[in-house]
DNA sequence: CGTCGGTCGTAC
DNA sequence: GACGTACGACCGACGT
């Protein structure tokens, strides 16, 4: 029996139990701590004898919840929660945190439906839910994989079974016993004149609710007769009340469930504020984990740490970095842990301390953990060591176990996860007299970080097996860091003389637009401005307004608006012009120079692999992933990106990999077989969705066909396509049905997504990575329908971002094992750019292409087009 | 003087 | 409102 337990505790019932049951205690101060106290041993003793897994505890939030929108009297006659009560309740708040235990709750919804929610959630997960509550109500939720814990009664855990044993029904039955039974507490009317005896026979005789009002007359005795006649509403409202939701848009975060180790120190902080004696003495003795501390390594110690260091199975290692050259960073000292235990500081700006810490890479038989392991292998360039094993990342664990969560910094996931705040780490006593003023170069600040990464990685390590994603980061994104680190470190060489020369020639176009625009506004302005720009166009010029307007009320001046009015008027024409040069100038042509390594001639692009939710990579410093190519002028640009002296570069992109995915994914047949008939599967569509007539214009078949197809992709509506086709409504959700009367598997691979999505709250890709859809049950229109795009969306999209991953894989280490120089240097989602020595060329393409196509074995093959050329522009 | 949200535009 | 995923320039409001 090793399935996992989810531990649910209904806060609020313990928190009134142990109010009522200890009276007095107060600290000596007067401060009231019957109920923290009463609270604090319930879950110290639940967590010390049922060791769970995970575990939350639930308490209502303030405001009221939809069931006073159902019923106004509800829990009116509770009277408020006395003060004295009232002011415990941050205490146990704080008893929660100090015992790493999250509080989980959601505005508008009472504890109770969140537990349902939650324990539901879980046995879909393969979890045992145990609610640990005194509450009847809750034992309605009981079933095979829900059991309840009553806590107050000695750890009695009570089964379906338990149930029928204490309250004479079954589980399922429970809400149609408390509905006639009513509940004084909450003010639930019941049944009137029926109570808890009369409830439960009524109920096993006729099974249920609504039967038994089916046969109101049969039963014998007249009073309850009369009772259910005149009262059917009220009772089936009654029932409705004490009815648990279940479904509830919430998400059950495993992750921050996850029962971890309480903080001793906080503890002990916080029960001696509360002059709980004994509870301080058992958080008083051993400081095993906190706090950690640091030492650097003096001559005598230096070998015996390191070999202590070296028998530890794994090495936790966090840096200090400090800003390399452009850009680049480099570390300078080096925190390093094993299991358990102090921390070692190696300076790694000292000859000695560098040997040590080379020695302890070399040792492979130790695991090395860290935040961010690209940023390891780069961050160790300086020392010239090649690293042939590469760390785990508690990052990427983090990245893949939560894709939603934005922000992959380790002083975020500290906070929130282990409610650390690691700028708290106050530089105090600086030991080693080389270090630099940053926070994180402190002992205090790295051995901060050092903990966070450890426990993070306690945490979430574990749940990479428990949510299917090991072999995702075993066999995809750790075997990618090398490759990314090796991209980066290459960099791609750039023409500054080229950017040079579009810059001036762009300034003197700008010059010139300016004046003319000026001219034709009749006023100086910022056009850079769209707000300047709105009220020039719109109320000086007094130009029609009718197109759009903005979220903040203002006026629109986007593109579409801007070319609708060109048709008409100049200076929309102008304008249009102005800011495509405006634009290429800015963000391209002045600031790539700026980037250029002037040793190399080199750009060093960062490939963040946390950067999309869906799987993708994003790059930045510069974004080399959005230089333009649709635009000839834009397109000018890339002529500045060339190969070093006596290379050539190599271009290699999956040709409609998104689409060959979407028709693995749905197994259409139209679709699979136009692919696998190696088909212009643009063409194929026209010819599917348009009627002979139509298909006259082939080539704007062709063109509609393919806007179709890439719509479908994003989970198009019917508005967005004719946008976009500047057609009618009407007929773009004419082309929309035709498309999926001829490409039916598709729709009902939709279908079967959305189901999914909204049974289990996620979608995956064909490799197992997960995205939550946290808002596909929301009530709010927007949200939801957001959601349903972005649920279609992601499996294509992040399948395609693996296969690419794979590729990106197989290609470094095809390259290696050939003893080829060539290099991989860019990843733009479904290309790669690739630089070769002219003598290699061929062999490259020929391994590019192999190991691009078979990167993954889909129902349709895998194309790859490949270009050779002199630069990125002269490629496609 | 920094931060941050809004708008716009580039890529796949 | 209205087609998915990013990054980033610029503006302008706001707080220091």
């Amino acid at each position: 029996m090793n399935q996992k337990r989810l531990f649910l505790i209904d806060g609020m019932s313990h928190i009134y139990r142990a109010y009522y049951a200890i009276r007095g205690l107060s600290s000596t101060k007067g401060m009231p701590t019957n109920a923290i106290y009463g609270f604090t041993s319930m879950l110290r003793k639940l967590i010390e004898e049922q060791k769970p897994e995970y575990i939350g505890v639930a308490l209502d939030l303030e405001g009221p919840t939809v069931r006073h929108e159902q019923y106004e009297k509800y829990k009116a006659t509770r009277k408020p929660m006395p003060p004295d009560l009232v002011q415990q309740i941050p205490y146990i708040r704080r008893v929660c945190e100090v015992f790493c235990v999250p509080v989980i709750g959601h505005t508008g919804y009472e504890a109770d439906d969140v537990i349902g929610t939650l324990a539901l959630k879980a046995t879909r997960c393969g979890l045992k839910s145990i609610i640990v509550t005194s509450d009847k109500d809750m034992l309605q939720l009981v079933s095979k994989d829900v059991l309840v814990l009553d806590a107050m009664k000695d750890n009695l855990i009570i089964d379906e079974q338990g149930v029928e044993k204490k309250l004479g029904v079954r589980p399922d039955q429970v809400p149609d016993l408390l509905g006639l039974w009513g509940d004084t507490v909450d003010n639930i009317p019941g049944a009137p004149g029926i109570g808890e005896k009369g409830a439960r026979e009524l109920i096993r005789t006729y099974g249920n609710l609504e039967n038994l009002f089916a046969n109101w007359e049969k039963v014998k005795r007249r009073t309850y007769q009369e009772s259910l006649r005149d009262n059917a509403d009220l009772i089936r409202m009654s029932r409705e009340l004490v009815t648990i939701r279940c479904d509830l848009p919430i998400e059950l975060d495993l992750s921050s469930l996850v029962l971890c180790e309480p903080d001793r120190k906080a503890a002990f902080a916080l029960f001696s504020e509360l002059e709980f004696k004994s509870l301080m003495r058992e958080f008083h003795d051993e400081e095993k984990r906190e706090p950690l501390t640091g030492k650097w390594l003096t001559d005598e110690k230096r070998d015996k740490v390191i070999g202590v260091l070296a028998d530890r199975q794994r090495l936790f290692v966090e840096f200090g970095h400090a800003q390399g050259m452009f850009g680049r960073k480099t570390a300078d000292v080096c925190c390093i842990r094993g299991d358990s235990g102090d921390a070692v500081l190696i300076d790694l700006k000292k000859p000695d301390h560098e040997q040590q810490w080379k020695r302890l890479l070399q040792i492979e038989s130790q695991r090395k953990i860290c935040w961010d392991a690209k940023l390891y292998l780069l961050s160790q360039d300086r020392l010239g060591i090649e690293t042939r094993q590469i760390p785990d990342d508690v990052m990427l664990m983090a990245f893949l176990t939560a894709p939603n969560v934005g922000d992959y910094s380790l002083k975020h996931w500290a906070l929130n996860q282990l409610h650390i705040s690691l700028e708290n780490a106050t530089p105090s006593s600086r030991q080693g007299s080389l270090l630099p003023e940053e926070p994180n170069h402190t002992v205090e600040g790295l051995c901060g970080r050092l903990e966070a990464v450890s426990r993070l990685y306690e945490r979430l390590n574990p749940l990479l097996d428990q949510m299917g994603l090991r072999r995702l980061y075993e066999e995809i994104e750790l075997p990618l860091v090398p490759v990314l680190a090796d991209m980066e470190r290459t960099g791609i060489k750039v023409d500054r003389g080229i950017l040079k020369e579009m810059s001036s020639k762009m300034e003197k176009t700008l010059g010139d637009l300016t004046e003319r625009i000026y001219r034709a506004a009749g006023t100086e302005f910022n056009i850079n401005s769209p707000r300047q720009l709105g009220e020039v166009l719109f109320e000086r010029l007094n130009l029609p307004t009718v197109k759009k307007t903005r979220k903040t009320g203002g006026y629109s001046t986007d593109q579409s608006v801007l070319e609708e009015l060109a048709k008409t008027y100049e200076l929309p024409k102008l304008i249009l012009e102005y800011r495509q040069v405006a634009k290429l100038k800015s963000t391209y042509v002045d600031a790539l120079p700026a980037l250029i390594n002037p040793d190399t001639g080199r750009v060093h692009t960062s490939f963040n692999q946390t950067g999309a939710a869906t799987g993708r990579l994003s790059s930045s410093d510069p974004n080399l992933q959005n230089i333009p190519i649709r635009s000839e002028m834009g397109k000018l640009i890339r002529a500045a990106f060339v190969p070093e002296e006596g290379n050539v570069l190599l271009s290699a992109d999956y040709s409609q990999v998104e689409l060959r995915v979407l028709a693995h994914l749905s197994q259409d047949e139209v679709l699979v077989q136009a692919f696998r008939s190696g088909e212009d599967i643009h063409e194929r569509t026209a010819s599917e969705v348009f009627t002979e007539a139509q298909l006259l214009d082939r080539a704007e078949c062709r063109r509609m066909a393919k806007v179709i197809n890439f719509g479908i992709v994003y989970g198009l509506s019917a508005f967005g396509l004719s946008q976009r086709l500047g057609i009618s409504r009407e007929d773009a959700q004419q082309f929309i049905d035709a498309y999926f009367r001829r490409y039916c598997g598709v729709r009902a691979w939709l279908d079967r997504t959305l189901e999914e999505v909204r049974r289990s709250g996620s979608v995956k890709t064909l490799f197992g990575r997960i995205r939550p859809i946290p808002d596909i049950n929301s009530k709010d229109f927007n949200l939801r329908h957001f959601a349903e795009r972005t649920a279609v969306n992601s499996p294509i999209q992040g399948t395609a971002a693996d296969i690419v991953k794979i590729a990106m894989i197989r290609i470094h280490r095809a390259l290696q094992k050939k003893g080829l120089s060539a290099r991989i240097l860019l990843q733009v989602h479904d290309e790669l750019v690739i630089e070769a020595p002219e003598s290699q060329a061929e062999e490259t393409r020929v391994l590019v292409q192999e190991e691009m196509e078979g990167a993954a074995t889909l129902l349709v093959p895998l194309k790859v087009d490949l270009n050779v050329a002199r630069n990125w522009m002269d490629m496609k």
